[in-house]
DNA sequence: CCATACACCTCGGTCTTCTACATATATCGC
DNA sequence: GCGATATATGTAGAAGACCGAGGTGTATGG
């Protein structure tokens, strides 16, 4: 039995959607398959967030997607990155990890400068 | 120069409120101050996003607040954790740890079970 | 007396996220 | 053949968080 499956904090689904889109097309439901199997079940990722998301990260340029066959036989949409989706998955990291290391600070009292 | 501050995912600010009044009474004025301080310039609340969060943590009985002196003369409204307050923030912080746990996961593959 | 730092507050817009609903195809068991 | 389930996509509406802009007032230093 997992905890809980908590909430994403708004903007951390963008990032790890273009995280996971990096490694790879791959269409909007595989995305949210192999998100909560990478996360052991912690990141759960409701349709009614997954495709808005989807949809306005291609809006904003980050993504391109096209219609192929699944290997299961229907129709879905593959998406890729864009050479600025790249840029944006990198900035957004990097964001992350300043603020995480941030938090981390404020978290676990120690050093805290004078 | 420090990069730039990032804006805060919501939920992100009752956490680290939590925190900081946990380590001891304390005024809005102060608190932001001293999010600024110990995160180094990352965090940074501005006050329309400081008071409103004050007031919902104080509505939801996690904080409580009465006006003193503070040490430059002036009337401030000073917070301390309720017991309830306690409560939440080990569960928030827990709820934080776990989420940056699984979002790490997916932002550095390695073991991707599977 | 004026600017700045301290200290509080509200309003309105923007954005994300979630719940619920809606649609359609393939496959498996019966 | 038929119904249930998994696959796969989508929209609508509501709730809520955050932030920019604005407003109030006091103390202090020049």
């Amino acid at each position: 039995m997992v905890p809980d499956k908590s909430d994403l904090p708004q903007g951390t689904l963008d990032l790890l959607i273009l995280q996971v889109v990096a490694a790879g097309a791959i269409h909007g439901y595989g995305l949210a398959q192999r998100l909560q199997l990478i996360s052991r079940d912690v990141v759960q990722v409701p349709q009614g967030s997954l495709y808005p998301a989807l949809h306005r990260l291609e809006n904003r340029g980050l993504l391109t997607a096209d219609w192929k066959m699944s290997d299961t036989g229907r129709e879905s949409k593959f998406y890729r990155l864009t050479p600025k989706g790249r840029k944006q998955l990198k900035a957004e990291a990097a964001s992350w990890l300043r603020l995480t290391e941030a938090i981390e600070l404020i978290l676990k009292p120690s050093g805290g400068s004078r």
